[in-house]
DNA sequence: AATTGTGAACCTCTTCACAGCT
DNA sequence: AGCTGTGAAGAGGTTCACAATT
């Protein structure tokens, strides 16, 4: 019997990797190094070298046998790959301690993440400028967002708000939410949400140092 | 033959739902509600039941089999587990953008993670206070932080600082680093490093936007 | 001689399904 | 009847090991 399998999928380990190989061959292009083998690469990222090469096969043959990989040849292809090649529209939503940094985090600029718009529900800062950022009111989200061809929306507002606002991302157009808010989101199939919560981690160290013998550590 | 199998260990996977559960927990104790059902909390938090269950019995057993959860007992079991029933003491490393958002991290504060100090090598910077925190000069890391008892490092310098930077919270004695600079670290055993890097996971949606056949959506 | 690409083996995590308790 | 706790099955991710290539 035949199964109808479907594309291969690809899991969120092997794509938060390649982000990091990204930076990696970044740094070394920069420093006009020409070549890396599967190995040098994984040791720059606390990754095998089997797993590095078991990452790019999923997408096709990048590399020489007895050479390793060129690295400007395989930036490019991992930029291809990931969508890193063009600039995103990306609208901010929450100009809080948090927004605020995001309007001026090198590493969006740096991979075309461009925050063009900024939106807020507080009177005292709808209409001033934060990072060079005009900031809007939270009302017009939906038609601006549509209007400004917004691609990503990143949610930074308290829980409370925080569904409401993906529901106007919605419908605004957007096909992908980072939310900062420490809740579980609902979008309809087609828009993608990832969660970011710093507190995940810090709470992550303190359940290693507590119990020490019940963590792999390397 | 005997084998020395060591204790059960935990996976990333499971210490970051328990981190979900007990905010979710303290949502629930919030608004008077006593019990949940494993169903209910999977549903919060965008998981299975089977799951929620699994996640437990790694501990012990909390529930009543026909009635449910606690919620206020539950919470604090996993208040202990995760070493939440305390106070820790974080320094923080760079008091650039990201730096000073943390400073005045809701989330840090409420789970009980105290920024005592703050470190950065911009002379401009030190000698200030931000959100109430005395910054001091990052050459004196090692000596304050042992003098403070620092249990939790937290970097947020430039990518080239950042090992420089790990080596002296080990030598005063820091035993877990929250690292925000996009780059592998290193630490010896003992000491715990996580990593947070904003980017990884809007890259992931730029991946999915641009090749959702290849993207396991819910 | 060095290093990739990859099927197979291995290991880990998730889901199933049901016995056991309330 | 409702719901937990858990062994077993299933799915998925990682590592091994080696043929293929430069």
């Amino acid at each position: 019997m035949m199964t109808a399998d479907g594309p291969q999928r690809i899991s969120d380990s092997t794509v938060h990797r390649l982000s990091k190989y990204y930076r990696t061959l970044t740094y070394l292009s920069e420093r006009g190094i020409k070549t890396i083998s599967s190995e040098a690469l994984a040791q720059h990222n606390g990754v095998t070298a089997a797993q590095v090469r078991k990452d790019f096969s999923c997408f096709g043959t990048f590399g020489r046998r007895g050479l390793g990989y060129n690295v400007l040849e395989l930036q490019r292809n991992i930029a291809r790959i990931m969508g890193l090649q063009r600039k995103w529209s990306v609208a901010l939503v929450g100009v809080g301690n948090v927004g605020r940094a995001l309007l001026d985090y090198d590493q969006f600029r740096i991979q075309g993440f461009q925050i063009t718009m900024a939106f807020d529900s507080d009177p005292a800062k709808i209409g001033r400028e934060f990072h060079k950022v005009f900031v809007r009111d939270v009302f017009n989200l939906e038609n601006d967002a549509r209007a400004g061809q917004v691609e990503i929306g990143v949610v930074a507002v308290p829980v409370v708000a925080a569904q409401a606002v993906v529901d106007k991302l919605v419908l605004g157009g957007v096909k992908g939410i980072l939310n900062f808010a420490p809740i579980n989101l609902k979008a309809p199939p087609g828009v993608f949400i990832r969660y970011e919560n710093m507190a995940i981690e810090i709470e992550a160290l303190a359940f290693a140092i507590t119990n020490p013998e019940l963590v792999r550590n390397d």
